[in-house]
DNA sequence: CTGCTAATTAGTCAATCTACTAAATATCGT
DNA sequence: ACGATATTTAGTAGATTGACTAATTAGCAG
C-alpha cells in the first residue's frame, strides 16, 4: 500500500468528507453518494481512490457494498508525517 | 489559507521530499533543488505550491531565497484530520 | 429466468498538473 | 551601468483528474 496512495487520496475534499462520514458508522455505497451533489458514477471513483490506498474497506451485504473506514492506514500515514520519516516521505 | 490547499500540497512525493529536507534545516531554492533530478523552474512551481499552502515561508538574504519549514500549518492538517473534524475536510 | 435495485465499469470531455526550455526579474560586485 | 548568479515567470505539451451519461455486472425476489 503505498503512502503516496494515502496522500493522493487525501488531496481532494469529496473523499476527506467521505472519510469523516464513515467514521460516525459504515455506509453504503448509496448512501455515502446521497450526502453529495454528484452522480453515483463520480462517487464510485471517488470510493475506488480510497480503497487503494487501504483508506476504506469494503464489505458486500447482499446486493449493497458496506464501506468501513480503515483507521490503520490513516494513523499510519499521520505518523510518517509527523515523524518525517526519510524512508518515503 | 484554506486547509484543502495543505492537502493538495502535501499530495506529491517531491513535496514531502522537500518539507523533509527543510526539517532539517533552512535551504535555498537552489540547494533544495540540487536534490532534485529535475529542473529549477520545475522545483520553483513546487515551491510556490508550498508556500501558498502556507507550509513553508520564504526570506531572501541577498540574491538567494531561504524556504523554511512552517510545522504550525502542518500541524493544524494533521490535528484536523486525527480529531476529524466536520468544520472542512 | 425475468425483472428490480445497487453499484461499478466504459467512454468522453474540459480542466488541472507536472515537466520542459526560454525569457524575465532581482541582487550583488566591479 | 554591466555582468554574473539565483530564482521566478511565461509559454507549451503530454498525462492525469474529476465530472457526466450510458452500459454492464451482481445479487435477490418472484
Amino acid at each position: 500500500m503505498p503512502i503516496n496512495a494515502v496522500f493522493e487520496a487525501l488531496a481532494h475534499p469529496v473523499r476527506r468528507q467521505v472519510l469523516a462520514l464513515l467514521r460516525q458508522r459504515p455506509m453504503s455505497a448509496g448512501e455515502l453518494a446521497g450526502h453529495f451533489p454528484l452522480s453515483k458514477p463520480t462517487l464510485s471513483a471517488h470510493f475506488a481512490k480510497l480503497r487503494d490506498a487501504g483508506l476504506v474497506v469494503v464489505e458486500r451485504q447482499g446486493t449493497t457494498l458496506v464501506y468501513h473506514l480503515n483507521m490503520s492506514i490513516l494513523e499510519e500515514a499521520l505518523s510518517g508525517l509527523l515523524a518525517f520519516r526519510e524512508r518515503d516521505q
